[in-house]
DNA sequence: TATCTTAGTGTTAATTTTACACTATAAAAA
DNA sequence: TTTTTATAGTGTAAAATTAACACTAAGATA
């Protein structure tokens, strides 16, 4: 705190932390990867995972080392979601959390994750027990911001492998928004708007007409927004 | 930091502060209200105001202090905009940021500000000076949240006398989002949407036929919400 | 009383969105 | 080998929304 005085400030500073909302999708459900508390306060109920914030590093940077460190999740979409400060949000003492949220794929996810040595585990997002300190608040408006914003960026491919079929995009957008889609007009719509990749590849021992994977374009994406149109679903 | 050792971190902790961007609107322009600094760093150079996170108050709170303290500006809209960590976005020492953006009718802020002994000053969006600190880039991002956010949220109002006239409104959603609309269109789509009341009220002393005052009806609007019901330009 | 300036108003064509049902194909079961 | 089961994949028509567009009304001033 000594560098305080130069410029006559003199306060306590608050403890500053990031925690992160993960997202994953499986089996057409929404998840979200918790770890389970070694300690008090809160010792063994599930929260996000969380860690404070360095001298040396920015938040962002911080939210990804967490990632890393906490839950083995590296190389994957995160945004910074939201700060939270209510004073009374640690019982311990005053922590202010910069919240982020990430997109995983979970299936990639589970190959890096078996070096694990805390507790970590996929929950359904409609199935959350009550965590730790204020998460289910951060997990609310998370979910919040996903929801509003996967119509309008193309986030959702995130969480779905590279090679995926319209049918799983389609699952993914469904239990996003919590709303059924049509299938034809969600093709459509989808496929107009020239940033799926068809591959000739097919799905294989599948007990019905096997599905065909697409890809998503990021150069053909980043080419229309140059060109100032943005995809709406 | 002496708390910290109960759990073992010892880590310095960054400064917090919030800085705060602060939108009116006035003669068909979008205008921020900016303060020039007083002191080193950046003495004499244009700012937004911000200050110190206090132990005792939210950020949210802190911001709606420092509106007050710096600007003289309050019950106004506000709403939490990012938070800022680069490493070297002070060059006396770590601070992070938490910004804010408020939304003012210039014209009841005119009133008040007299007690002014700061040197405040109102700037065209268009013809910002060079900031103090990563102020521009906290700048751009509010703009670009407030263009987002303008046409699926009443947010637009905060920015107008309680009364106002269509045509007004027109040319602040004109500012806002930087391009021409259709007259007969947009009064045709946000007269549809049902939250904005006519008053008897006309404007007077006008050069031409007197426009109608029109407010903005909140009770209509949450009962629209309610019902699901969102509004889109 | 003419002029200037902005308020206020409706219709039509184009586009987008919605609703909706059957055939194709692969594996598994009979 | 044939039948069954399950999901993939496809098009059209009606409805709703958006976009484009120009004149009359009213109040103040010259």
């Amino acid at each position: 705190m000594k560098q305080n005085q130069k410029y006559q400030y003199e306060y306590e500073r608050p403890a500053l932390v990031t925690d992160c909302v993960i997202f994953g999708f499986d089996e057409g459900e929404l998840k979200l990867l918790l770890i389970e508390r070694e300690k008090e306060p809160f010792k063994n109920k599930w929260a996000l995972p969380g860690g404070f914030v360095f001298m040396n590093e920015t938040t962002e940077e911080c939210a990804k080392r967490i990632l890393m460190e906490k839950a083995g999740v590296k190389n994957v979409f995160i945004e910074q979601l939201f700060t939270f400060s209510d004073l009374d949000r640690d019982p311990r003492e005053r922590i202010i959390s910069v919240a982020y949220f990430a997109l995983v794929d979970k299936k990639q996810y589970e190959v890096i994750a078996g070096r694990d040595t805390l507790n970590a585990e996929w929950f359904e997002i409609s199935k959350l027990p009550k965590l730790a300190f204020d998460h289910n608040k951060i997990v609310k408006a998370a979910f919040q911001r996903l929801k509003g914003k996967v119509s309008y960026q193309p986030i959702g491919f995130e969480l779905l492998d590279e090679k995926f079929t319209l049918t799983q995009l389609q699952a993914l957008y469904e239990a996003i928004l919590e709303e059924p889609i049509d299938k034809r007009n969600f093709r459509k719509k989808i496929l107009g708007m020239g940033f799926l990749k068809a591959l000739e590849e097919k799905e294989k021992n599948v007990a019905h007409k096997a599905a065909r994977f697409y890809s998503f374009d990021k150069k053909a994406y980043k080419e229309l927004t140059q060109k100032g149109i943005h995809f709406e679903l």
